[in-house]
DNA sequence: ATTATAGTTTATAATAATTCTAAACTATAA
DNA sequence: TTATAGTTTAGAATTATTATAAACTATAAT
């Protein structure tokens, strides 16, 4: 029923301590069948939710860039004003509608490339990332 | 010396008015031998450097979203809080540093793609771009 | 040329996302 | 049990961007 002793472990390993506003967070976000895209906005709204527990804007931030630096989350690439995250940590790529502002993701085998750069004298390629843009 | 005459036609060309700040900024972008990055706040610096005519920041965000829409101006897509643009139109990818937060170019034909994904039902691909983070 | 007007510029205010601050709270180790 | 280092919180501050509305100007019609 309630595995919360995973996150905890989990958090621990990374150093977080499992504080119950981590683990409330990291329920919402990842106990999910289909991965999450979301913005701290659209977290806040979930957590936040008439009834529940309250968590600050501020912790949901916070938590979101700790859940990001400890590799639970993603950020995606877009051009827009507010950040967006993905639960979906595995190397993949996104279609972005323009229309609705929607991610989805493209999983990583749909996209092959058969010539990639080298990078800068001194630099590491860290991360590849297909952004799709479509419309109507 | 002064072709102000190729701004003046392609502003009207696209339905914008010449007006001195357009020709100005115009100028100010395209006028370079190198292709050209830059955030809003990048280009206010360049215009109203000391000693020049001064163009209102107002001016600069409204022209730079008109360039943008005329086709003249590529948004580029990173997750910073600021937009990026860039003076090179022609279809291309980036690396984005981590470190400095640089974008270079990368032309186009340095990447390959050989398996492009089919865009879900009634969409259209309007453009395909390929972000590589770097790191050292 | 003169005038009317629709488009443009401008300073400033408003908004929105995010980060900062510092006091209260809490998990953890001693 | 206690000390402390990490965490949460409300609210203030910051930053990028957009909106507002008055003054200005390019252009077309007279």
């Amino acid at each position: 029923m309630n595995n919360n002793q995973a996150f905890i472990d989990k958090l621990r390993t990374s150093g977080l301590r499992p504080t119950k506003q981590r683990i409330l967070i990291a329920k919402n976000l990842f106990e999910r069948s289909k991965t999450f895209h979301f913005t701290v906005e659209k977290l806040n709204k979930v957590i936040n939710k008439k009834g529940s527990a309250k968590v600050s804007l501020a912790t949901i931030y916070n938590t979101v860039e700790a859940f990001t630096k400890a590799g639970y989350l993603k950020e995606i690439l877009t051009s827009k004003s507010k950040s967006y995250y993905d639960t979906n940590i595995k190397s993949h790529h996104h279609f972005y509608d323009e229309g609705t502002k929607e991610l989805t993701d493209i999983d990583y085998n749909q996209v092959k490339l058969s010539k990639v750069p080298v990078p800068p004298k001194g630099k590491k390629i860290k991360n590849l990332e297909v952004i799709i843009r479509i419309q109507k």
